[in-house]
DNA sequence: GTCTATATACAGATAGAC
DNA sequence: GTCTATCTGTATATAGAC
């Protein structure tokens, strides 16, 4: 078993994704790892230290993905495809991504975890312009790998905005349909 | 002067663009509009009934601001950039989509207010889809009227999220540039 | 590192006077 | 319709024992 503070800084990762940074609380985060909140305390002495450390390790997690998937897949379709599913697992399990739901609070949010955030904006975007960039021969499109990064980032954390909402995946399958139209 | 029931209403959104629904409390509301919190609770007996109104509420103006969008703009590039600058004012306002921000926090509604959350994503698509529908002939694009709208809809959600996050508008841009290539 | 106990603040909500 | 006053619950955070 991981210890205390990975432990805590998961269970405070999914709450975050399911129910928001500010529906979260110390006591909850404490029951559900079996101490008290005085020693949630310990490990992040403030709120604001646990939104920093939680949304650095989701960054590395999510980096770590995208590097597998720069490993097992080779086209443009598959590897895009690969970053959709992403986002489609954290829906199928009625959460949103973590710095999706961090953005919409990020007025609860101080300067530290502020950069922390932009930071997973700016890494996901730079995976998705470099695959961009790589398969520009296949590409039929007028648009730029750095514009068509920012379209499919905004894009996969509005559609999982919204199917969560309504129960379905039909944006995140119109986004694939999207990634198709550009090679086609 | 508005009456003090519309009054809450309309402090009541502006506070949940900004911070969110958890965020807001009926003491800074009741503050806000010059009343007492128990006030605030004679017009909205529960926060339930206050976040189904608002969402009601701003589904309404969102949808009036579409008819005059159907009035003003006859060309497929001026529809959507018009309907893109509604979300690019939200953002300069340092706001997001009210509507956005409520599937952030879907896990704080109940029913009611859940299902009027769903009738403002329907409704916008709606709009969106019919805009691509008449104007199938002028799209380049092998996606149907649905697949855009979804696209489009889930995409501007998204840019506002991270566009406010970045303090830019560089995600709102970017779709600007993806209706031009529907059309080139 | 974890505990008990507590300080302090604020939340949603209600009773009852005016 | 609005007020004062209050109930009850919960939040972040800390002091100090073990």
């Amino acid at each position: 078993m991981a210890d205390k503070r990975t432990q805590i800084e998961e269970v405070a990762t999914q709450a975050i994704k399911r129910e928001g940074f500010r529906s979260m609380s110390f006591r909850t985060l404490a029951d559900e790892v079996g101490v008290k909140s005085s020693s949630v305390h310990y490990h992040f002495p403030t709120k604001d230290d646990l939104a920093e450390a939680v949304i650095r390790s989701y960054t590395r997690a999510f980096s770590d993905a995208l590097d597998g998937i720069d490993r097992r897949e080779s086209s443009l379709v598959e590897k895009i495809d690969a970053f959709n599913e992403l986002f489609a697992d954290v829906v199928s399990h009625d959460d949103i991504c973590l710095c999706g739901m961090m953005a919409a609070e990020v007025s609860s949010l101080n300067d530290s975890a502020k950069a922390a955030l932009k930071g997973f904006f700016s890494t996901s975007e730079e995976w998705l312009k470099s695959v961009f960039q790589s398969h520009a021969e296949e590409l039929k499109s007028p648009l730029s790998a750095e514009e068509l990064a920012r379209i499919f980032l905004a894009g996969l954390e509005g559609a999982t905005l919204i199917d969560r909402v309504e129960s379905g995946s039909d944006r995140l399958a119109a986004y694939r349909a999207l990634t198709r139209a550009l090679v086609a």
